[in-house]
RNA sequence: CGGGGUGUAGCGCAGUCUGGUUUAGCGCGCUUGCUUCGGGAGCAAGAGGUCGGCGGUUCAAAUCCGCCCACCCCGACCA
């Protein structure tokens, strides 16, 4: 059991603080800082602290159990990686991964790994030549580098952190779809296993490519994703890729007017809009104009509605996708920025958002300066290209399987899996003979865990007003001595005692030998909030007992000293299974 | 990168608008001594600050002006 180490709180480096400094805003960042789990460095850059890596270990080590449970071998890549490999994947000038390039002094380039598809692909391309080598499943813990543009809520994101990233290989597609599940199931058990709450979404492969992929979202109101999930059938998504249901959708029953040229000096945006002409962003078609791999295309979207690029991006199949500025939208729609309308347009590609094909008589800019058009109607005055679902889902929406209302909420994505299709075996070369003899390109997944990301979802999931509430599989401590009042020889002895004897078969534990006040020590304790308290004081020393007090329900045992070692095993073993230990 | 905000002792803050009376202050923490000792103790004595940086205005700048930097929050990206 544990990890052996030995910890007297006199001699650590464990410094707890009784304020959050100014610049911590989510519960976990504050309470990391404060609990003396880690220091910062600059934006997104985190020392570790003793207690912290401790917990940071903990989380790794049930990683490790699980991934190798399903066969999958642990490895280590450099993080430091040549341009070259990059440039054969086409993803040297990748924006979205946060490339932190360097030369050396041979002016040679290399990125410091934001990610390792790369390499490992290039590995196993070397290294596997027949299907009979096949599958793999390869991984490793290590810190990965993203200069992220906006570091955030301490440890949830940060530009360098720890991730756990696993790469499978496979003859097959049902082999890959078999890789894939073992991973949902190992990510299932660890994060259950972390005292973790998750919830799978589906979501876009963004910058990793490939065709499907899953999120794990552990809920919290500090997680910078919003998740929308059927509180009536197990539909789930991220707000990026969830689909509009239909039933919202209802047209309503007005009869079509004629067109009509408004006058509309310098109203330019819905709000304008609404507050000018006294009527609601609902009838309004917004008219945005993309640029999209140098082609130009005009989106329409309900007033009331935003558009999602990711899906936009999906629709077209495009890999940049930028607003058009100013000049380019006057030379397409023959109209300034803020008054363009899908009248009329025809130079463009036009992609009406499924709403928008619900609205009568609606309210349009008019390709024009200072003049809207009123009574737009699809199909009488303007056809769009396509109708496709291009904006996002909005409070009140329905479930696009039973109708049923979404909820949103927010969450922290602290694991993601991918199947990755042939994209980087085809570009890197890896390549195997299969059965009949035939050079076949394998087909790949991968899947990652952001290690101290979840430590700090863990903390945004179990805390109270007073500090951390470690699941036990977690702590960085599994006991925690509070030896009160130092000045009594026998009290000292006896806490002394019971600390050997723990260490001694594999307990973790701390013990407070601190010359403080009790009120101190407690506080402190609920701070840092080891599941299992064990109180040593002179009053119960001299009855021959110890108090072993339970952290996160309060509960309290008053035990003989003689027992503690047995009962504190017992309890540990107890509150372990309760998440779900192996 | 766009928008907003903050930089004064290790942490939390006041002082800045209305320049000089501040030798730059308060709480917590830190050091020493005495008392206290089951929920962040009391008394006493201390240590600790180029007021984010640079430049300007002025007889005089934490305070006014300019530039820069750092950090935080909201947006686009991700584990």
């Amino acid at each position: 059991m544990g990890r052996r180490t030995f910890m007297k709180w006199s001699q650590s480096l464990i410094r707890t603080l009784r304020e959050a400094p100014r610049e911590a805003e989510a519960v976990s960042h504050k309470l990391m800082l404060r609990a003396g789990l880690a220091r910062k460095l600059a934006a997104g850059l985190y020392t570790y602290l003793p207690l912290g890596l401790r917990a940071i270990r903990k989380v790794e080590d049930i990683v490790r159990q699980e991934m190798n449970k399903k066969g999958a071998q642990e490895l280590l890549m450099p993080t430091l990686q040549p341009k070259e490999l990059w440039e054969q994947s086409g993803r040297w000038d990748d924006k979205e991964l946060g490339m932190l390039k360097l030369k050396n002094r041979e002016e040679r380039e290399f990125v410091l790994g934001p990610t390792h598809e790369e390499i490992i692909t290039d590995l196993v391309s070397k290294e596997v030549r027949s299907y009979k080598e096949l599958p793999l499943n390869l991984y490793q813990i290590q810190t990965k580098f993203r200069d992220e543009m906006r570091p955030r809520f301490g440890m949830i994101r940060a530009r360098e952190f720890i991730m756990k990233d696993a790469y499978s290989f496979h003859v097959d597609e049902g082999s890959a779809r078999k890789g894939y599940q073992d991973m949902y199931e190992a990510y299932s058990n660890i994060f259950r296993r972390c005292g973790l709450k998750t919830q799978v979404v589906e979501a876009d492969p963004g910058a990793m490519g490939g065709s499907k992929s899953e999120e794990f979202i552990a809920l919290a109101d500090s997680g910078e994703d919003i998740i929308v999930s059927c509180p009536q059938c197990n539909y789930a998504a991220n707000l990026e890729s969830a689909q509009q249901g239909d039933e919202q959708l209802r047209k309503s029953r007005e009869k079509m007017k004629l067109l009509e040229e408004i006058e509309t000096p310098g109203i330019k945006t819905i709000k304008e809009l609404e507050d000018f002409l006294g009527e609601k962003p609902e009838k309004m078609i917004k008219t945005l104009i993309y640029s999209a791999d140098g082609k130009t295309v005009a989106a329409l979207i309900a007033g009331h509605r935003e558009l999602s690029e990711v899906k936009l991006r999906k629709n077209l199949k495009c890999e940049n996708l930028e607003m058009a500025d100013e000049r380019l939208i006057e030379e397409v729609t023959g109209g300034p920025l803020g008054f363009s309308g899908p009248v009329g347009l025809k130079k463009v590609k036009i992609i009406a958002d499924v709403g928008v094909t619900k609205i009568v008589n609606g309210i349009t800019g008019a390709n024009k300066q200072d003049k809207h058009i009123r009574n737009v109607n699809m199909g009488r005055d303007y056809n769009p290209d396509e109708v496709a679902d291009i904006s996002y889902v909005r409070e009140g929406d329905r479930c696009p399987k039973c109708s049923h209302e979404l909820a949103m909420r927010r969450g922290i994505e602290v694991g993601h899996i991918f199947n990755l299709g042939r994209r980087y075996s085809q570009s890197l070369g890896a390549k195997f003979l299969n059965e009949k003899g035939e050079e076949t390109l394998a087909i790949m997944g991968c899947y990652g865990i952001g290690i101290t990301r979840t430590v700090a979802a863990i903390i945004e999931q179990n805390h109270d007003e007073n500090g951390i509430v470690w699941p036990m599989s977690v702590s960085p401590y599994q006991v925690h001595i509070i030896l009160l009042n130092v000045n009594s020889r026998e009290t000292v002895k006896v806490a002394d005692n019971l600390y050997n004897q723990l260490t001694g078969e594999g307990v973790e534990t701390l013990l407070d030998d601190r010359d403080e006040r009790a009120g101190v020590k407690f506080k402190d304790a609920d701070l840092i909030g080891v599941p299992l308290r064990l109180i040593v004081s002179p009053r119960r020393v001299a009855e021959k007992k110890a108090e072993i007090k339970h952290h996160r329900d309060g509960r309290e045992l008053l035990i003989a000293i003689g027992q503690v070692r047995e009962k504190v095993k017992e309890l540990i073993q107890e509150n372990l299974s309760s998440y779900g230990q192996a």
